[in-house]
DNA sequence: TTGTAAGCGTTATCAG
DNA sequence: CTGATAACGCTTACAA
């Protein structure tokens, strides 16, 4: 173009407050560059690190994100899910199939899920994190590991389930708690799962806020982390390094999960199905846990 | 129109698998039926609080929402914003005004704003609820009161700053310590303004998160809460019932907040200009705070 | 009750 | 390099 007319149409679009009207663009080009990133509640600093990297992945190819969450933070109400005029969608740490079709036949990946529902999973290996855990506590000693677990069913907490309960047979004692992910339940459950008789000697807890439960109620009863009981976490998130002692836990690749979702979704939107591998976890040693009085 | 076409049609829709193009109704009707709602970040229960209330107030009147942060977890990245198409924008205790062009003209609401900016103001009695901590202190007969306050500008936390300022003058010595909201930052600060001497006697947190770190600082360096040290919180989450000893914190009507927001904003949008009251904000008494020993 | 046509604001194509 | 025109898929108004 040449500058001259450039600058004089320049001119006039702002003199006339000129906006491009987005939607009819959307509706030529037939994309309108935003994906939603759907998530089961908003104030989790888990999800918040998914959606950390994949709105950063998704922006360098130019692409928006928008999030929604489908409960609030008691777990309990459900939240209405926005119908949008979408590229796609990502969920994350959701089985509900019923929930998928929302959206209809817009491309779907789906993150921390059920490999199986034929929706593209990308997915950490969640089995080989549980499998370090309990194989640490059982290589330090423990012959009684408690599992603080969640109450909710999803696929993640199925699969940990199954590894824990695999790994300690014959090998120690196992006593369940579950619960939901809510601090008036969560410090219950975990003085629960603590006045068990005989009590366990380490306690592994599906989520970091549940770890943090259970140092709480091993202070109210007077029992003192590591020396009489031993507790992993899960996540990994900033928290773990700011509690005394420091949590030992499980390191998931949050981010890098969102960033490979958003890569596998809009690959799927160009038409493109790709291979999904299980992204590496790994357990983080720290100060929580310790081999158990003899 | 008579049974027999409608029934025509529905079958006919259904074997073509006919989905309504929803970005073409938009175009056509000239709206979206979403509107944003945009926090610093994700993953803190009071946002969440925010969202649940504007996400039910918006569905009444089918109007949908989604979710976008400014920022990741550390609060140090920014994170790109999607420039979409919407009916409106509500942003949350978010002052910079440069980041308002973002949308353009599509119709805003401020939540927890500066209500000066030229925006319609959605706002709680900040003020009144830093006043009602500060005179409780007072009048349990503190003289020296550290204020753990947001080192970010806001207008939230000036008026706080001011408020807490004024009110001590010439009633309490004051104490300040600024720090960020993320966790280490924060557990630092808190033992910074506990290691001070002499040592305040009640601590004021600009939030429940930083009124833990104080717990956290204090159980470190051998003080009681409140024997040695009161605490005082704001916001009210969950967390702060949850807290051995219950924290006295100032409640914030989030969810009200939201639902409000949402109101003045769906007016504004049928061009309606609202007049915005101050929500009420509360001081809760619990365990947390006694008078100083003698 | 059913069918037709115009128009929303873009982008893309094709003459001038 | 410029200007006119069709098409995206829907809603709405009006005619058959």
């Amino acid at each position: 173009v040449s500058p001259a007319t450039a600058e004089k149409v320049e001119r006039a679009a702002r003199e006339l407050r000129y906006r491009p009207n987005l939607v009819a663009r959307s509706l030529r080009i037939e994309r309108t560059g935003t994906v939603l990133v759907v998530f089961p509640v908003l104030a989790n600093p888990f999800f918040a690190q998914v959606h950390a990297g994949a709105t950063r992945a998704a922006a360098e190819q130019g692409v928006g994100v928008v999030v929604c969450p489908i409960q609030d933070e008691d777990g309990r109400e459900p939240l209405p899910i926005p119908s949008q005029t979408l590229d796609g969608v990502l969920t994350c740490s959701l089985d509900k199939s019923q929930l998928w079709e929302t959206w209809g036949d817009t491309p779907h990946v789906a993150l921390d899920s059920n490999p199986r529902h034929g929706v593209p999973a990308v997915n950490m290996d969640v089995a080989g994190g549980a499998r370090q855990a309990v194989d640490h506590l059982l290589s330090l000693g423990h012959k009684h590991i408690g599992f603080l677990r969640s109450e909710r069913e999803a696929w993640t907490f199925g699969t940990r389930h199954r590894v824990v309960r695999d790994r300690t047979r014959r090998r120690a004692r196992l006593t369940e708690v579950a619960t939901s992910f809510a601090l008036a339940d969560a410090a219950g459950n975990a003085e629960r799962i603590l006045g068990v008789h005989p009590r366990p000697t380490a306690v592994l807890c599906e989520d970091d806020n549940l770890a943090v439960a259970v140092y709480h109620a091993a202070h109210r009863l007077g029992l003192r982390v590591p020396e009489d009981i031993s507790v992993v976490g899960c996540d990994d998130l900033p928290l773990a390094r700011l509690m005394s002692p420091e949590l030992t836990t499980i390191r998931l690749p949050a981010e890098e999960m969102g960033a490979h979702g958003i890569k596998v979704l809009l690959a799927l939107m160009a038409g493109e199905r790709q291979r999904c591998p299980l992204l590496e976890t790994t357990l983080v040693l720290r100060e929580s846990t310790r081999a158990p009085r003899s």
